[in-house]
DNA sequence: CTTTCCTATGAAACGAGTTGCATAGATGAT
DNA sequence: ATCATCTATGCAACTCGTTTCATAGGAAAG
């Protein structure tokens, strides 16, 4: 096979940048990570155990103080040769699954005036996200409080953080094309 | 809920475009209608039965010369209705899945260098999707052999093909901005 | 003290997608 | 005849992801 639970490999890298118990995961999940992934806690907590019985990951009890307890997991030595093996494997190239896409050409045996409120709407998430993403990347890459030299780690995480920014932009001025076509087509 | 079932709304509107069979519905989604949603036809055939029991598509067998016959379907009433009743629903926004985004951050853990080849590889395949794009852009919409006037639905189908040749351009960029990345990296 | 919110964890059921296997008609090549 | 290929359909098992429900500690507000 050629891929196959990239959930694993991501809640790896993410536990070896800084480890975490599964609520923080979680966390990381909806920011940086979730960009380009996304997961639910159940899935995360569910995930966990599995690794942990595996021998991916280590867990350790940790009292915290005006909070309840966490259990913080943390990669262990099988779980780096998994992730390492991993790296070494190809990926299938991803493929879109868009809905909106679905629906614009379905919108042919319906009412395109109907669509464009939906379009929009699209279009003000995809605004959001973008300048969500380049806040991020003013914080920590390129704004006055960000490291002055960049690790390797860094460097990565700026490169797909740069991808994210990529892909909003070119979501939106497409999202604009569209809706120059429905108002064409509305007018006519 | 917000979503759901797309598949089902996908083989909606390309039975309206065109009714056809299970086989010849899985073909459709290896080209335009795959662009941004993918099917295999396990899953087709599948989803199709269950549609018929439904009484959201009829079946008619048809019998061929030089080849086995074929299960035609169409769209009956109950099918359209369904179909128009979710577009007038908002569908979620689509999030991003990239293997390879999880790979370029985990890298940091492994041999950047080993990265290359795989990055390389999306590259390719995604350089193929865009040539694949624009010959049919060319085939359909923009060359000699095209319609001198589009109607409704073609005007559409460009502009969600246009969205899928703009995603390619932007991926390919970002692949090079991160094949950059990675050999500055390594040169350190 | 009751409610509300945030932290923190998890079970169970369901739905969607993938993979492997199996069958069968018809054409064309060796 | 046999094999490869394309058309055409389908089942079964499995994995992955979503949805719903449930529990519980602690803080802050009223």
């Amino acid at each position: 096979m050629i891929q196959g639970m990239a959930l694993e490999h991501a809640i790896l890298v993410s536990l070896l940048e800084k480890p975490g118990s599964g609520y923080e995961l979680a966390r990381r999940f909806e920011r940086s990570i979730g960009y380009f992934w996304t997961a639910t806690h159940q899935q995360i907590y569910r995930v966990l155990k599995r690794m942990v019985g595996d021998g991916w990951i280590d867990v350790r009890e940790v009292a915290q103080q005006g909070r309840p307890d966490k259990k913080e997991y943390s990669v262990a030595g099988p779980g780096r040769e998994v992730l390492a093996r991993w790296l070494r494997e190809p990926v299938e190239p991803e493929a879109l699954r868009h809905d909106l896409a679905v629906k614009i050409r379905g919108v042919a045996f319906g009412d395109p005036a109907e669509l464009i409120d939906e379009v929009e709407r699209h279009r003000r998430v995809h605004s959001e996200r973008l300048a969500h993403y380049l806040a991020g990347e003013l914080r920590d890459f390129t704004g006055p409080e960000a490291p002055p030299a960049l690790d390797t780690g860094q460097e990565l995480q700026h490169a797909v953080l740069r991808g994210g920014i990529a892909y909003e932009r070119m979501t939106l001025a497409w999202l604009d094309d569209v809706l120059a076509t429905l108002h064409r087509i509305g007018a006519s």
